[in-house]
DNA sequence: TCAAGCCTTTGATTCAGGTCAATGCAATTG
DNA sequence: CAATTGCATTGACCTGAATCAAAGGCTTGA
């Protein structure tokens, strides 16, 4: 694969598009580097847009391009021999995907929902990281945030029940909804729609579709969460969805 | 905590030693950067040893040192509230120890066996790497391939059985023992020493002691592998190892 | 409007791995 | 040299999650 499939859009030659970028606040790769090397950025980048299911790079395959997420969702998925599937990691705005150093990516990547990407072609990308010390500082902070979240993962993996791991998997996206100014809450209330099918939600937590269902059903049952249209989900008290994931982070802590 | 526990080791001030340690050739740190940034590393760079079972820091703690593993294994774990704990790494010579960037550790580190260590300051080390582009170049290579590696245990904790589990531990023990030149070994055969307890085992695989015993049982009953004194152990045949990994990897692959 | 596919949910049953409990076995120690 | 302590092993039993099986919604599209 040369180049990631899906519609490409013309980018304007200026930076006005990046100013509302969310790569450009909020984390992103483009937060906290020089003009100069935003500009540089700005130069090389393509955007495209990746309807949902679709492969956006296969694994042990040369990178040939790397992307800022700009919306939407990615999985990184890693199987055994016989078809076993594990989720590995979810990318959502801002965060970069591809392996930036030393060769083939160790994942698939998908589309988990219609995802937008800001692209850059690996050879120029490579280039700029080689000319500006900072963007290769920038990736690098992310990657040291990426595998401390990977661990927290093997906690949650390792050790904890299903219905902790449910619970902790909808924690997690309802303090990013809550922390992405959390356009659909109400109140205390969080609100956000479940990026994932339940044969996602089972692969990225470890455990069976039916499995996940039935927690599901059960956090529905306690109280823990409510379930509206679609993949709509509203958590009504942060705290008590914390306690039943088995964190210890009451307000909204790691 | 301000210093590493454990016994000091007055550096000769040259790079002599340099020369056969382990983080110099094999992957290490101060393999593939100059001389120059070598030299400064060695100005700074203080060696430690610590016994088994030492804490060397702890969770959200600003790390006062960075250092490579010399000799030993160090053990990275995190834990839930109510003490349920998952080991989320284990560095080997020539591993480096500690966050490199961007605030406090995320894990404890202790010592699983007796450990040496070559320190460097916080303060120094960070300096040395805003000085030295290519040093900041070279960690960040090593932190993609402890993601890498992290991502390969989360397949591991989510979808591996026991058995394929405690096989998993066993064949990556041999392999690094095999790589390493196998001092232990005779013909084929590889040798090695589990550098963990049972605990620890259980808390790295996400099992419980018992069930990490009867696996082993099992795989000696099996013929894949052979006890020895203490904790030695002997893989009489890598693929079949492999193959009870679940790992599709005959010769010795990842 | 109805059939065909997907997902998701729910129920019944099984089983891998956890829990509880006892024993073995070295290495320390008083 | 008992007695203690800390691992490791083994056995009996239990349970949480997997597996197998069957409906139950939603879309899609003819």
């Amino acid at each position: 694969m040369n180049a990631p499939p899906g519609k490409d859009i013309i980018l304007p030659r200026a930076l006005a598009g990046c100013r509302n970028c969310p790569a450009h606040a909020g984390g992103g790769v483009c937060e906290a580097i020089g003009a100069e090397e935003l500009a540089a950025l700005n130069r090389i980048a393509h955007h495209k847009t990746i309807p949902a299911g679709q492969i956006i790079f296969a694994e042990n395959e040369e990178p040939a391009f790397f992307a800022n997420i700009l919306s939407g969702a990615v999985k990184l998925t890693k199987s055994l021999a016989d078809g076993r599937q594990q989720i590995v990691g979810i990318l959502f705005p801002p965060d970069f995907l591809g392996r930036a150093l030393g060769g083939a990516n160790a994942c698939y990547a998908e589309a988990a929902t219609d995802t937008g990407l800001c692209c850059y072609p690996a050879g120029a990308f490579t280039a700029l990281m080689k000319r500006y010390p900072a963007l290769e500082h920038r990736l690098y902070e992310k990657t040291l945030d990426e595998l401390d979240s990977a661990r927290d993962w093997m906690v949650l993996l390792g050790r904890k029940t299903a219905r902790e791991k449910v619970a902790s998997f909808l924690y997690m996206l309802a303090r990013r909804a809550r922390m992405a100014g959390c356009p659909k809450c109400a109140g205390d209330e969080v609100a956000f729609d479940l990026p994932l099918r339940r044969a996602d939600i089972a692969d990225y937590l470890g455990l069976t579709i039916e499995t996940v269902s039935r927690q599901i059903t059960r956090l529905r049952a306690d109280g823990l969460i409510r379930a509206g249209e679609k993949s709509a989900m509203t958590v009504p008290d942060m705290a008590a969805l914390a306690r039943a994931a088995g964190q210890d982070a009451p307000g909204g802590g790691p």
